[in-house]
DNA sequence: TGTCGCCTCCACTCTTTGGTCGAGCCGTCC
DNA sequence: GGACGGCTCGACCAAAGAGTGGAGGCGACA
């Protein structure tokens, strides 16, 4: 009885990446891949997998689109769903948990806590990365948040001009505006934003200037 | 630089099981044990541990208790508490974690799940078992506020329905999902949008952002 | 030398956002 | 009752933002 997944992700690279660390699991086997929300939920409405593995930003319809019409409440026969992102936003992990996801993983997470998380979902429990976890339980105990010195990998993704575009537009500058302070086109600016929202997995500059303030790049 | 573990539990045997899988760990260390509530306060206020192992069931001060004097609101220098128990009984799995704790274990983990368990909540991070997971997520579904607010006087200028409007937005939340959060025409909040940055004297929402985080609204 | 990543830029879409004017509904206050 | 403020919505418009598919220059590195 092998756990059949499906795999959820508009980069096909990381598609593979993902297909050979679990093909390395002699009970998990990949059923199946979809690069955008409409094409999952119609391959797993077909295929009928134990376990999505879904992106969350995708283009077209979005993971948590796609989360809602395979698990979400008043779904018949709901597939069970294990988000991955690259950041712990909380919007998109409240989101992702109330359209039916049964757990919420990082990019960064080791291999082992993959597969793992793969199984614990399967066997119908949930699960969430650490962070998410701790950001949750926050909420719940309407705590003050510990200083915690949380290095971001994705963060160190970015370029030094992509880095410097991210501080400036976190301050409030428009691309416009940006694009003058570095002396260079619009255009140029608009090419470093779009590839730094794609690095971190966001949909607007809205949601960058959010996470600049929750990881104390601001 | 080890990590300093306080044990807590009412049971000697018990104490004793989980010093010995501890004392395999090298970057682990337990520091002190108790068999109550009362003196494990007593002991962690003294002894200042990186984590506190927390029973649930204990004669005189159980540990929801004492976690809610070691981390719970308004304590100064909280201490981190990972709780264990025989069963994930749902009311003190949000009475523990309304108390402040950063973890939630059941006594039948395998004793490497322990161990990083231990790791993570020290670490600032948290974690549950993935059953205890599982049944957090199917109440989450349905709660959200939190935050107070006015000490900036041009805040205070905005309507009830503005203030909910720019916390939303703050959150990183596009017109249209504010709309069908607040359940109302996308119209209507572009409408409160407008009306927020005009009396803020911002440009656009990504300033707003800025200002909800600056004044300490988010 | 050739390849690669980074930075730069343009043209072209499409969506989102912000602004404006107008409108109706429902309370409260006078 | 009438005035007013708050909340709601529609239509329309201009601007900004975001995505795509190119392109060339440049330095690093094998």
């Amino acid at each position: 009885m092998t756990t059949r997944v499906l795999l959820v992700d508009d980069q096909p690279l990381l598609r593979t990446g993902f297909r050979m660390i679990l093909s390395a699991e002699p009970d998990l086997a990949v059923v199946g891949e979809a690069g955008d929300g409409a094409s999952a939920v119609e391959l797993a409405r077909r295929l009928k997998p134990d376990v999505v593995l879904m992106d969350i930003r995708m283009p077209g319809m979005d993971g948590i689109q796609a989360t809602r019409a395979l698990a979400g409440p008043g779904v018949e026969e709901p597939i069970k769903v294990l988000m991955l992102t690259t950041f712990g936003l909380d919007e998109y992990v409240v989101e992702s948990l109330r359209a039916g996801a049964s757990g919420f993983l990082l990019k960064d997470a080791p291999a082992e806590d993959l597969v793992e998380a793969i199984r614990i979902v399967a066997a119908g429990e949930a699960l969430l990365a650490p962070s998410v976890t701790r950001r949750l339980l926050d909420r719940v105990a309407s705590r003050l948040p510990r200083a915690t010195d949380d290095t971001i990998p994705a963060l160190a993704e970015l370029t030094d001009r992509e880095m410097e575009v991210l501080k400036l537009l976190a301050r409030g500058l428009s691309n416009a505006e940006i694009a003058e302070k570095l002396v260079v086109s619009e255009t140029t600016v608009k090419t470093h934003v779009s590839r730094v929202l794609a690095k971190l997995d966001i949909r607007d500059r809205v949601q960058a200037v959010i996470l600049a303030y929750e990881t104390g790049l601001v």
